[in-house]
DNA sequence: CGGCTTTGACCTGCGC
DNA sequence: GCGCAGGTCAAAGCCG
């Protein structure tokens, strides 16, 4: 197996989203992303998954992050997430579709079924301790509801499983998720004190569509990117911490990627991927709607290249939750 | 040696 | 209450 490292590093670390027009309707419509409404976040209170439409987005790297920022800056009517990424906040679980919304069907299905998974990061730090103990004997009993960390997904067409966004993430279990033959793998952001999680998956209906689920907002600086510039501004949640409006997925550390995904492709033995190519370019459909939504995103860059690239997010950002992005 | 992955076991919530 | 499925833990092992 050929690293991938190789191309990643020496081409333009690009990263083509796949985006709900990309993506087949009738997977968008399967409502694989659909998760039952809760009440108000409560328990399962995931909430409704959908595709959300991005028309008039594009130009934009791929930043999961800001999905956390939209989802808590926006009002649920105007949040313009990309058509892959897939809100799961609790905060708008309830809101219908908006217009420009290509599917909020409600059946269920992978990346949407978690329910329950979610503590708050404070939570969790108490449940460490809990859990040391819980393992011999003790189950620890919450009585309280978990309250939910704003969750996104999103889908990607990748090959590889794992997309670096820029922060460290340490996997730490990996299930064999029902009705698909691609496991489900953990991770958590590496970060002392950042308690968020994610999890990969690949969608069962279209194997080359890998579903990211982010859940929780980092309190920290994107660690690859010194200025954070692609991060949640810790001092800021919301739009108002910034730091560029871009959605970078970024090219992963080198590390990482090396030692990663030759596991991974080794792992997979399957090979969903006739020929898996080296590049993390995400095939595209022709005539893509977004043309420019594909771009290059220099490596964790540490210039202000990157920081200029803003995307159409101005145009669906109301300028005064923008803000130039800031020095760290 | 530190950081990370792997993996089986355990825990939890939910539906029946 | 039971079984299932998802989520997490943590020991063991791997790798640079």
């Amino acid at each position: 197996m050929e690293k991938k490292e190789e191309v990643i590093k020496t081409e333009s670390p690009m990263v083509n989203l796949t985006f709900a027009d990309q993506i087949p309707m009738s997977f968008a419509s399967s409502g694989i992303f659909d998760m039952p409404c809760d009440q108000e976040g409560e328990k399962g209170g995931g909430g409704s998954l959908g595709f959300v439409d991005m028309l008039g987005i594009q130009d934009y790297y791929c930043n999961p992050s800001l999905f956390d920022m939209f989802q808590t800056s926006l009002p649920p009517t105007q949040q313009p997430v990309p058509s892959t990424a897939v809100q799961e906040s609790s905060e708008v679980v309830n809101t219908p579709a908006t217009p420009n919304s290509l599917s909020m069907s409600s059946s269920s299905a992978e990346a949407g079924h978690d329910e329950k998974e979610s503590k708050t990061t404070v939570e969790e730090g108490e449940e460490q301790d809990q859990a040391k103990t819980k393992k011999q004997l003790k189950p620890k009993k919450k009585s309280t509801k978990r309250e939910r960390e704003p969750r996104f997904a999103f889908m990607t067409r990748s090959e590889v499983d794992h997309l670096d966004d820029g922060y460290r993430w340490r996997k730490y279990g990996q299930k064999a998720v029902k009705n698909s033959p691609f496991p489900r793998s953990y991770y958590r952001c590496t970060t002392a004190a950042c308690g968020v999680k994610k999890r990969v998956e690949r969608s069962s209906d279209d194997h080359t569509i890998v579903v990211t689920t982010y859940e929780g907002t980092h309190t920290h600086p994107c660690p690859v990117t010194p200025r954070g510039s692609i991060g949640i501004m810790p001092e800021s949640p919301g739009f108002g911490g910034i730091g560029t409006s871009s959605f970078v997925l970024n090219p992963p550390p080198h590390h990482y990627y090396h030692h990663h995904q030759q596991q991974q492709q080794q792992q997979q033995q399957q090979s969903y991927f006739h020929n898996p190519t080296t590049s993390l370019s995400f095939s595209t459909t022709t005539n893509p709607p977004f043309p420019n939504f594909v771009q290059e995103r220099p490596s964790c860059p540490s210039s202000s290249s990157l920081l200029r690239d803003h995307g159409l997010l101005q145009d669906i950002v109301p300028s005064q939750m923008r803000k130039e992005p800031k020095e760290e």
